[in-house]
Order: C-alpha cells, then sequence, then structure tokens
DNA sequence: TTAATCTACATTAAGTCAATAGAGATATAG
DNA sequence: CTATATCTCTATTGACTTAATGTAGATTAA
C-alpha cells in the first residue's frame, strides 16, 4: 500500500508550483533546494509531469516549471495515476488499470469485493484532495505550526 | 498502494481454514489447488503466518493448517500489517511503522495530513473486516455468483 | 557569446518480489 | 517398525523495480 519516493517528491513538488500558481516558472533547483529532493531526480519527475500535461516549463535562462493548469483542477489521483499506475490494492479491482489476478473464480472471491471498498475509500479521498488543497494547507500549518487540537483556548 | 501477491495468497488461504474452522486440519495441497497458489510459495506464508500466530499446524501425514483463533477475531490489518508492514501510503503516517520521510519539516508537510486521512480510511475498512467477514462473503456469493443488484426481484 | 537552465537517453547499485530448490523433521497408517 | 505424506527451515534464483547518477545536448535571456 506504498506510494513511492516518486510520487512522494511529485506531489511535493507540485505543491510548491501551486504556491507560485500566477506568478513567474520556478527553477528545479529551487523546488530541489525548498523540499529537499534530489536535483536530477526531480528533473525526471517534472518532466514526466510535463508529458502528464501537469506541469509546464521554459528552457534556458529563468527558465523553470509553472503548473499547467489551476491548481484547483489537478486532484492528486491523477497525478498518481500517471506515475504509479492504480490506486487500487489489487490489480483486478481497479477502475483504470484492471488486471485479472490468480484467483480461481473472481465473481466468488471474497476478497475483491473488500479491496474494492478500499480502493474506493482511497479514491474518494484523492479525486476530491487538489493541489490547491495541499497549497492551502500548507499556508495553514505555516500559521499555525505546532499548535495540537487540544492545545485551543 | 499494492497489496502483494503473497499477501493476497494469504488472505485467500486464511479463507479456506476459515471455510473449515471448527473442523478438521487443511493440508497445504487442497488450499492450493482450490485457490491456484504455487504449494511451495504457499508453504512460506503459512509458515509466516505460524508465526505470527494466525494459524497453527500438524505435521506428518494427516497434517495440515488450521485458525489458531476464531475468524471473526482475525481482521485483515493485522495480517497485513504482519506480512508487509505499514498500511499507511507514506511511513511517515504509519501508526506502528513510523518512519521519517524526507521532507523538510514533517510538522508542516500539508501531504502528511491528505496521507493520513487516506491512512485512516485503508485502516477503518481492514480493521473492522476479518476472515469471519471473508467467509460469510464467499457463502453470500456462492449463492448468488452472477446476480447483479438490478436483478433482484 | 556566455552561462544558466531544461531535455534526453543511458546506466547503475541496491533492493524487492515471486517462486523454486533441497534437505530435514514429524507423525500416522499399515 | 517402517513407509510415506505431510510440515519445516534455510538458501537461492531470476526478473523486475526503484532511486538515483552520468553524460551530452538544446534553448534562451542577458
Amino acid at each position: 500500500m506504498k506510494l513511492s519516493v516518486r510520487g512522494e517528491y511529485a506531489l511535493r513538488a507540485l505543491t510548491v508550483l501551486g504556491v507560485h500558481y500566477g506568478g513567474d516558472v520556478v527553477r528545479i533547483q529551487a523546488v530541489s533546494d525548498q523540499q529537499n529532493i534530489p536535483k536530477r531526480f526531480l528533473e525526471q519527475i517534472l518532466n514526466d509531469l510535463k508529458a502528464g500535461g501537469f506541469v509546464e516549463s521554459r528552457r534556458g535562462v529563468s527558465g523553470g516549471y509553472r503548473l499547467a493548469a489551476a491548481p484547483d483542477r489537478i486532484p492528486l489521483a491523477r497525478v498518481i495515476r500517471h506515475l504509479e499506475g492504480a490506486l487500487a490494492p489489487v490489480s483486478c479491482v481497479s477502475e483504470r488499470f484492471y488486471a485479472k489476478c490468480t484467483c480461481p473464480d473472481e465473481a466468488q472471491c471474497p476478497l475483491r469485493s473488500v479491496m474494492k471498498e478500499v480502493r474506493d475509500a482511497i479514491a474518494k479521498i484523492l479525486e476530491t484532495t487538489t493541489v490547491a488543497d495541499l497549497v492551502s494547507r500548507a499556508k495553514a500549518l505555516r500559521q499555525q505550526p505546532d499548535r495540537s487540537p487540544d492545545f485551543v483556548i
């Protein structure tokens, strides 16, 4: 049930680009420094995100990356599906990456129905959460960095 | 976000043992045949499940495996955690397998809070679903193999 | 023209996964 | 008591994936 480091880096990078949405492009180096992501690896990832239509780039001096769409139009599910494939824990319950599993009869496999519930729960969250949400959560967390829920007056 | 084939086999095998709960032990060969699981691989898995306290075994002729507890006392989450580790998509939001991630400041990482939601959604389902549920779903599906919800009289 | 940037493709080292191999221990049937 | 079907244990393999690193090139603002 893992999100790869690659996927994690991608979402963190998109958050940075989301913060600067509407402004100028952001250099890879800046994202790398700020988010503690190996620069060369991040190059690959951003290139992949460009191929997926999530970001656009400008080359040359003062080049960089920016979001290709408004942050609230980029659900996390789309990004993760592009980078990693299925959200579903087993391929036989995936909506867009379906593949047969090894059970003798899918129609009678009780595990499938449970895993379908899991898939739906994951998808529900990741379909409705967007890069814009990451940006606003980042802002909120910056305001109240270490205030626990019990610490409200 | 994947459940490994190993984990899938384990849960399918436990379902078979769950069906026979209260009766005699079940041979690996029988489980292997019935569930289309490579026998030698299944041996390893059942051995691992035994180490985890989920099943017990009898050796020798007419040996085999049986559940070590009532099916309704075995939540899927326990099994998966034993075999695969964390349910959480990223280690930094795992309750029992916490590990630091690479983000510069966990307290201010917006991705963490989203992934925590995902973790909780997954855990909620897998903590409340037990081997007994798999057994009863299997029975239900056997009764009504191809009757869709729209097809009820 | 320079230098900072993105682009493209190749390579690598380590790890994981699914499965297989082989030798051994145990217990039941006969 | 012996034959044999089972579980037990450790090791190994081959394919694949992951997270990076290497090298060379294209682009563009200053």
